[in-house]
Order: structure tokens, then C-alpha cells, then sequence
RNA sequence: GCUCGUGUGGUGUAGCUAGGUCCAUCAUAGUGGGUUUUCAUCCCGCCGACCCGGGUUCGAAUCCCGGCACGAGCACCA
């Protein structure tokens, strides 16, 4: 039940890992890969390493936060801290030296041919005249890449692979280019403008990969191609390519698909608050909304590791949310858009009610009605006959209401309420279509912390965002 | 264009490698009902699918061929 077999997996000699690129926090898709990935490792006993693929200081340039938020957030979705972290930056000097030998070894060359042109070349499925250089030759070009007689742009080193190979992706691929690290140092104080010379992900990786003895690659099958070109690579050093797994493109019914870079851009934009605005799809905004790590682990791995694309709703996200928060969540009493009710009769001075319905232990809660005023929702007010929950049957004329009996007299309608002197003025937040509305009501006294998961009746889940407002999750 | 991948109910998913035990599993959604002094939780029922067309076979969701649809890669991004 759950994940599939993993293959060639051998108890506590697996080794998985997951590599964001560190240019924003988590989103719920990289949770897959930490959620799947984790897994497995936990399933065998074995370790789960968190990379920082960090190689690109323009494109997507690295956030710097990232990389102390991305680790925290990981141990929040696993249960449990990645057992590596290997930060790509600081590990150059390894590729380097892989790079080194590739060259010398003569199954790379230094290609100072122009994008463009290599592109023709590619197509056209021929070799470049760079591709024949004796390897002192690109030893010497190297040296002008590393230097800096190379701009960014006049050179790349590139994996012999074969220009007739029938995939055009695979065809003499690039795996280290130049970067103009003076005008986009790279964020980390401690690398800045260190390298002009950087790996490529399909380098980087590959090399990374056996560095660490990476057993098992679960990801993307957008990365379908790149499993190819490493592999090739792997023979050309005589190394063995670990076994490879992927899933597919997910998107969600509600949110559409979602781009780290663009986040990024809309945040810096001022459009919103920051990371963890309840708007935005990232782990960190999910869990101040009050979903849980468990609900986010159960969610992926029903969804399993298939190649399919899909799309799927959160109401699936909110089912697993419920049942894991729903016997800890005290019941609490929020009235919408309040009305006074002057209630009559013989009724009793307070009314007790249980703060979970299916757990005693959890305790009472006691409302002083002896002022003989509840609040209840202008959308309640209409009912001729209502029951007050845990309190009494009511006939209604306008704001007045007469008592009828204690114990249930007829199947009138039952709706919540609460009583004016055991509440105060709150607002209940909800995210919707891009905005954040409220609504303001009236909430029953409490002492919870801030963070706690509440069930509002009639209403849904939430969590409390302060005394007074929460923040709705789900219902 | 070239290359690769995927197609099971509204949404996901199991089954497909070794064809029959599949009038196809489970979850979620929807719907009806029960429990409940919440439109919560819990329980029960119902609904609803093998992309299309050929072929092999006594027998195909499962194998073969051909379509079609969707997605990805072909970046000096990850």
C-alpha cells in the first residue's frame, strides 16, 4: 500500500536525495520530492540527502535565506532532519577536478563555438571543430576559462557524447559554461565572485550523485533526458548509474501550476506579504494555514510515483487535514455578522457544553446568560423557531425570542451561538481568488495560544491567528 | 521537426512485468441514509472508468501493431 517497490533497495544501504534550487522556500511541489524521497530512505533505513543545487547566479539566482528556511521546512514535512546537507557551491572545486579529467581523459573538450552555432551543429548532427583538440590543447583553453581570458559566452566545456546520437538532447552536452560573477556575484558572502567557471545541472549533478553514493533518484520525468545524458557521462568515467524512478507534472485544481521565479517576482512586486502569505502555494503558507506535515506526507504518497500528469483538488489535501487535526481541535463558538437576541422565559442562568463532543477529557465550557442577550448570526435571525445548541428551543419574533423548553420540543432548525458577556470581537481570515477577505463576528472567550487548530462550529476548520482573529483552513 | 514519456470512473490510485480468480481495488468528490443538541467527526448505501481501431488467444485493462490525445526534453536554467 502506498509507494511502489523500489528496486535494488537494500536495507540501510540507501541513499536518496532531494536537490531544490535554493532561488525561493519550499512550494508544495518540492514537497513531493522531499515527502517521496524521505520516505524511501526512512523505509530502508537509509539516508536522505538535501542538496543545494545552486549553480546559477543570473538565471535563478539563490535567495540567501533559502538556505537556512529550506533545511528547517524539510525536517517539518520528513519528522525527522535530512541526515546530509551538501551545498553545490561549496563542493567546486570537486567538479573542477572532474572536469579536469574529463578533459584529459579526452571524453570532453573545450567548445568555443557560439550558442547559436552549436545549435545549427546540433540539429545538423555534426561535430564541431572544437571536437577534435588534443587534450593538452583543451587543458590550455580550460586554463583561459578559468583565468578570465574567456568571457561568458566564448567557451564551454562539453561531454563527447556523440552528434549523431538520435536524441538532439543528448548530442556533445554542456557541463560547465562561464558566469560574469562580478556584476551577479553569487549571494553566499563566501563564494561572491570566487569562480568565473561553474557546472551545469547535468554536470553537477551526475558528479554530485556518485560523490555521495546516491543509490536511488526519484524525480521530475522532465528530467527524463538528463538521466540520459548523466548515464552517458557515468561510462565515460566507468561508474554505475543509480537506479531512477520519476513522477509526473502536477497541477492543482485551485492554484494552477506554480513557479518558484514567479512567486519571487510577485513578492519583490509587492503583491504579496512575503513567503508565507496564505495566498501563496509554499509549505511555509500552508503550514500557517494550518495544514499539517502528516496531511502533506499522506497526500503524496497516495498519489504515489506515476509518470501520469495530473491535476488534482485540495479538497483531497483538506480530507487528510481534517482527520489529522479534528480530535485535538476544541469546538469554539464564532457568530458571523452578529445579531443580538433578547431571549424571555424560564430559562436557566448558564449553559455548559463540552469542548469536543467525542472527547470528555478535553473539558467544558460555560456560558453566563442570566443578561438574557445572545448573539447569533444575522442569517439565523429569520428562523421563526430555532433551537440554541446545548441551550433551549426559542420562538422568535424579531430581536426577541421566547423561551420554549430545555429538552428538544420539535426538529426546528439548531444553531449556534454565544452568549454577549463570554465573547468578544474577532474576525475570521479567508484566502480566496488572489485575495484576503474577513469576516467580522463575534468569538467565544477563550485562552488557546496562538497556532491552535480550532473546529468553529457550523463553520469549518481554522487557526488561531491571535486572541481574535483566525485564520480559516478549510471546512 | 527530432527524441522521450503517459493514457483506468468528476479527481487521484490499485491491477498491467509472468493474459483468465477483474461483471476491475481503494481514496476523494457527489448523492441518499444512520449516529450526533455543529453544515464537525464517525458509520452505512448509491453513483461512476479500462483513449480509439485492428490483431494474437478458448479468453486481454493486461501481449502485438496502427491511430489519436496530452505532457516533457532538444538552454552557456534548475
Amino acid at each position: 500500500m502506498g509507494l511502489p517497490e523500489l528496486p535494488n533497495a537494500e536495507k540501510g544501504k540507501v541513499v536518496l536525495r532531494f536537490a531544490p534550487n535554493p532561488n525561493g522556500p519550499l512550494s508544495f511541489g518540492h514537497a513531493r520530492g522531499i515527502v517521496i524521497n524521505g520516505s524511501y530512505a526512512e523505509k530502508f533505513d537509509g539516508e536522505l540527502i538535501l542538496r543545494f543545487d545552486d549553480t546559477d547566479t543570473s538565471v535563478k539566482p539563490p535567495l540567501i535565506e533559502a538556505y537556512q528556511q529550506i533545511p528547517k521546512e524539510a525536517e517539518w514535512l520528513l519528522g525527522f532532519p535530512p541526515h546530509r546537507i551538501v551545498i553545490a557551491s561549496d563542493r567546486m572545486e570537486h567538479y573542477y577536478e572532474h572536469a579536469e579529467k574529463m578533459l584529459s581523459n579526452n571524453f570532453g573538450y573545450v567548445c568555443t563555438c557560439s550558442a547559436e552555432s552549436f545549435r545549427e551543429l546540433r540539429v545538423a548532427k555534426t561535430e564541431c571543430p572544437c571536437r577534435n583538440q588534443d587534450s593538452d590543447f583543451n587543458m590550455e583553453l580550460w586554463g583561459k576559462m578559468l583565468d578570465g581570458t574567456f568571457k561568458p559566452g566564448d567557451a564551454v566545456v562539453r561531454v563527447k557524447t556523440g552528434m549523431e546520437l538520435k536524441n538532439p538532447a543528448l548530442r556533445d552536452w554542456p557541463a560547465l559554461r562561464m558566469q560574469d560573477t562580478e556584476t551577479n556575484p553569487h549571494p553566499r558572502k563566501e563564494i561572491g565572485s570566487k569562480y568565473r567557471v561553474w557546472p551545469l545541472l547535468d554536470f553537477q549533478s551526475a558528479v554530485e550523485d556518485h560523490l555521495q553514493g546516491v543509490t536511488h533518484i526519484i524525480r521530475g520525468k522532465d528530467l527524463m533526458d538528463s538521466t540520459r545524458k548523466q548515464t552517458l557521462l557515468y561510462k565515460h568515467f566507468g561508474w554505475d548509474y543509480p537506479d531512477t524512478m520519476y513522477w509526473g507534472r502536477v497541477k492543482v485544481h485551485e492554484w494552477g501550476g506554480f513557479s518558484t521565479s514567479q512567486m519571487r517576482r510577485d513578492i519583490e512586486a509587492g503583491l504579496f506579504e512575503g513567503w508565507d502569505d496564505p495566498r501563496l502555494p509554499t509549505i511555509s503558507a500552508l503550514k500557517n494555514r494550518g495544514i499539517t506535515s502528516e496531511a502533506l506526507r499522506q497526500f503524496w504518497i497516495e498519489l504515489g510515483v506515476t509518470q501520469k500528469d495530473i491535476s488534482v483538488p485540495l479538497a483531497t489535501l483538506y480530507s487528510h487535514n481534517t482527520k489529522q487535526i479534528d480530535d485535538d481541535a476544541p469546538r469554539i463558538s464564532f457568530i458571523r455578522n452578529p445579531v443580538k437576541l433578547q431571549i424571555s422565559g424560564e430559562h436557566q442562568n448558564s449553559v455548559t457544553t463540552s469542548v469536543h463532543p467525542n472527547h470528555e477529557s478535553m473539558g467544558t465550557r460555560t456560558f453566563d446568560v442570566s443578561n438574557h442577550t445572545v448573539l447569533i448570526e444575522k442569517e439565523d435571525i429569520n428562523k421563526p423557531k430555532l433551537r440554541l445548541k446545548e441551550f433551549a428551543d426559542f420562538d422568535l419574533e424579531g430581536n426577541s425570542a421566547k423561551f420554549v423548553s430545555q429538552p428538544r420540543s420539535d426538529k426546528r432548525p439548531i444553531v449556534h451561538w454565544i452568549s454577549e458577556t463570554d465573547s468578544h470581537e474577532a474576525k475570521l481570515i479567508y484566502p480566496e481568488n488572489g485575495e484576503i477577505l474577513t469576516i467580522d463576528g463575534v468569538l467565544e472567550n477563550h485562552d488557546y495560544k496562538s497556532g491552535t487548530m480550532v473546529q468553529i462550529e457550523r463553520i469549518g476548520y481554522g487557526i488561531l491567528i491571535d486572541n481574535s482573529t483566525i485564520m480559516f483552513t478549510h471546512d
